[in-house]
DNA sequence: CGGAAATTGTTAGTACACTAACGATCGCCG
DNA sequence: CGGCGATCGTTAGTGTACTAACAATTTCCG
């Protein structure tokens, strides 16, 4: 009975405005701009994250430091050298690898995330305002499944 | 009863993993790696949100087109330039704004549209693809709230 | 042991993404 | 009408992000 209601429904309309990719991004610029404000010229968030990463798990290589943050290789390389520069992260060589590169923080590295990782909780926590507590719960799982 | 504990708390642990912006980024990731599968070296995800809004609306200015697929006027300027230099749109002065440079599809912008667009719905659909109908539904809605 | 395969890091190239500074133009208001 | 603020586009500079190609090691396997 509804195939030539079929036929007619030929045309799927495509509604930039409805794709997930197109509302991730505009989601995603929002939390960009909440991270700006709250650290201004002192960080990005990638830069944080690969500190973030570092406080947690102490120093590592370059390779395993990019799989912890899901970021490049490539590009990892650019945050550290970036974190190195401000002072908050140094390298060196590790004596049982000699392709490898150790990455850890260095005191102001370590005292940096101590003074800021309360505001880095700040800024989760208005990227999130206008859900409930129940509703944040609900996206981050919803979320978690499409990693 | 619990004042005691509430000091024993007092230190927030910061979980890089646990961070909407974090998550935010790997659900991004996976979804470019979707749509590069389905687009190859074609077009970038981008590119096609101009296109698809050019196909949707006709012509219009960068500046307003940078509005409508959320894009910075810088940026807008390189995608349209790489739009232009593959064929698929092409800018014209707007008689009425000398300042106004206005964008619209050329032949080939309209017909790749028209040839593309089920297997842009298609990246949307596989991004979606661990998600039920109603949890794709939900997760939509709370996304939306946080544009 | 020795050589092929895999891993690690670097560099170059392309493509977003945003800020700031600039010049051209438009529109409004006195 | 005349000027001044707002808008539009361009450019330069910084910071992700990923690919591809490459060199230096290390590891594994015959």
């Amino acid at each position: 009975m509804s195939e030539a209601a079929d036929l007619l429904a030929e045309a799927p309309a495509y509604r930039l405005d409805e794709q997930v990719g197109f509302i991730l991004r505009q989601v995603q610029q929002r939390h960009a701009g909440i991270f700006a404000a709250a650290f201004g010229d002192d960080l990005t968030a990638m830069q944080w994250a690969v500190l973030a990463k570092l406080a947690e798990r102490g120093e590592g290589s370059q390779n395993l430091l990019g799989r912890l943050v899901s970021m490049d290789v490539a590009t990892v390389k650019g945050v550290v050298d970036r974190l190195v520069k401000r002072g908050l992260a140094e390298t060196g060589a590790d004596p049982d690898d000699r392709r490898r590169v150790v990455v850890r923080l260095t005191g102001a590295g370590r005292e940096f995330y101590r003074a800021n990782a309360a505001k880095a909780l700040r800024v989760t926590d208005e990227t999130l305002e206008p859900l409930s507590e129940r509703e944040r719960g609900q996206l981050l799982g919803l979320l978690r499944r499409l990693r």
